[in-house]
DNA sequence: ATTTGCCTAACGAACGTTAGTTTGTATTTT
DNA sequence: AAAATACAAACTAACGTTCGTTAGGCAAAT
């Protein structure tokens, strides 16, 4: 990936992020960059891929945060809060990518969508490992595992419905603050 | 609004919620009824129209609903569960709807979507006042009450991702555990 | 001399929508 | 009872626009 083709595709996520990738036309992100339309096919061979790129390379950061995590030998709940706070990381740290991840994938088409639905399915399941390993030790409630996985995950991913750089909480606080909520669902009372 | 136009609606938001409202033609919504795309335009004035009413008839749901607890005096945490079952209950008995007015209100364009964004910030409003009477009754513990609100509303609407009427949770249960869970959070320890 | 990055021009397809008409079904008038 | 009227809901045909994309060329950088 040369540093043009970097530029575009970051400007075109900014463009993306505003309207979706389906009310977004082409013509939209090459006035972003005052380019001809025509000129980004130099870079990119299809609008989708677009797309791909951006689903793809948001997947693979999160995969890597959670297989590395999964490897530790700390307890769940460190666990928990270590990938919380890598969730919340990369969703921050790349905001417009990550809005464009986790509303515009349904836009990706054939093989590209089965294989992104496989790799999301795949990071769930490393989420609900760490769930798993808490109620095994007995520290968590025992409780609807797909279900507490579910709500872990949607309260971390709509941060991105209002978080902004310029707010009074940093990414490390929204994490410490999601663990701590999450948390005093699924951790055991110590009566 | 004729017993047909509902009709139409219905089969049109049924296609909506599958590709999401940007990326269905007028074309697609047609096919599924089995009439030309022209004849829709004796029911509704554009494709717009379609998303207008589905997302303004489920934002006055959801605001009828927190008007009516609003005005009851139960104690905050009553509230609250009061609150999160009937947005279940709404999400869940109008899923096509609920899955369309959550992702595709964005597609709304010049006054309705100001209007709208007006009338989910009016909702949210109503959430935060049942979380900053837990406060005041010193019940819940203090803290960022934007943070809590959208913490609350985050997990509660991610459940039209995968609710499913045949799955084994039926909406009364799931609102009972998404309580359970959001007030573990919220409640300050009986210490 | 080759490659890179962008351009102009244009393609065919799909888009939302309009105009005007037909059809079937009630309702009213003869 | 039969004929005339009104209306709703669908149709056919087509409009102008926008869509994603391709072909081919030109200028600057390597």
């Amino acid at each position: 990936m040369t540093e043009r083709k970097r530029q575009i595709l970051q400007s075109a996520q900014a463009v993306l992020k505003m309207k979706g990738y389906a009310a977004t036309s082409v013509r939209d992100i090459a006035k972003s960059l005052e380019m001809e339309p025509a000129s980004l096919y130099s870079h990119f061979s299809s609008k989708e891929d677009i797309l791909k790129l951006t689903c793809f390379d948001m997947a693979s950061k999160f995969d890597r945060a959670i297989q590395e995590i999964n490897t530790l030998y700390f307890d769940a709940e460190q666990q928990l809060r270590m990938a919380i706070k890598e969730h919340v990381q990369i969703l921050t740290s790349h905001l417009d990518s990550a809005i464009i991840f986790l509303r515009d994938w349904r836009n990706l088409t054939g093989e590209s969508l089965s294989k992104f639905i496989e790799k999301r399915n795949s990071y769930e399941k490393g989420i609900r490992k760490i769930i798993q390993t808490g109620i095994d030790e007995g520290r968590f409630n025992e409780s609807d595992i797909k279900f507490a996985t579910l709500t872990v995950l949607s309260s971390v991913n709509w941060i991105v419905e209002w978080y902004s750089p310029q707010g009074k909480l940093n990414p490390t606080q929204i994490a410490e603050k999601l663990s701590d909520f999450i948390l005093s669902g699924l951790i055991k009372n110590k009566l």
